[in-house]
DNA sequence: CCGCTGACTCTTC
DNA sequence: GGAAGAGCCAGCG
């Protein structure tokens, strides 16, 4: 979670991004949502691209599990050489792929 | 206020 | 099933 000061009111920071961070470390281990998923989760429905704008700027340690979120085709959207270590994550926590796609049937979170 | 931009989605061919 | 086009939404210059 980013630090807040009461000084600065950051527009993106506070609402989108503690809200999006907040959904992630929700999603169990072994599980993965859409980017859809994650916007309407955190409270913006159809803001799909919004989610990924949100992933994008996150920081590379974060320790937020941002690999778990991938597109409604059950594929990786992340470009190279991202997808690589998003996959091996994915896979090290039991989800599996067939014919580089996410059993969405099998692995998508729905609370 | 306007227009452009995306780790997106859905519908149609 | 894959390509193409049209929506969508908030942030940012």
């Amino acid at each position: 979670m980013p630090t807040f000061t009461p000084s600065n009111t950051p527009s993106v920071e506070n609402s989108v991004l503690s809200r999006i961070c907040r959904v992630l470390n929700a999603i169990p281990s072994g599980r993965v949502v859409t980017y859809g998923d994650l916007a309407e989760m955190a409270g913006y429905p159809r803001a799909a691209r919004l989610a990924g704008g949100v992933l994008r700027k996150l920081p590379k340690d974060t320790r937020l599990p941002w690999h778990r979120v991938i597109n409604a085709q059950g594929r990786i959207s992340l470009p190279e050489p991202g997808a690589s270590r998003q996959r091996r994550r994915l896979e090290d926590e039991g989800v599996t792929f067939l014919k580089g796609r996410v059993d969405m049937t099998r692995y998508r979170w729905l609370p």
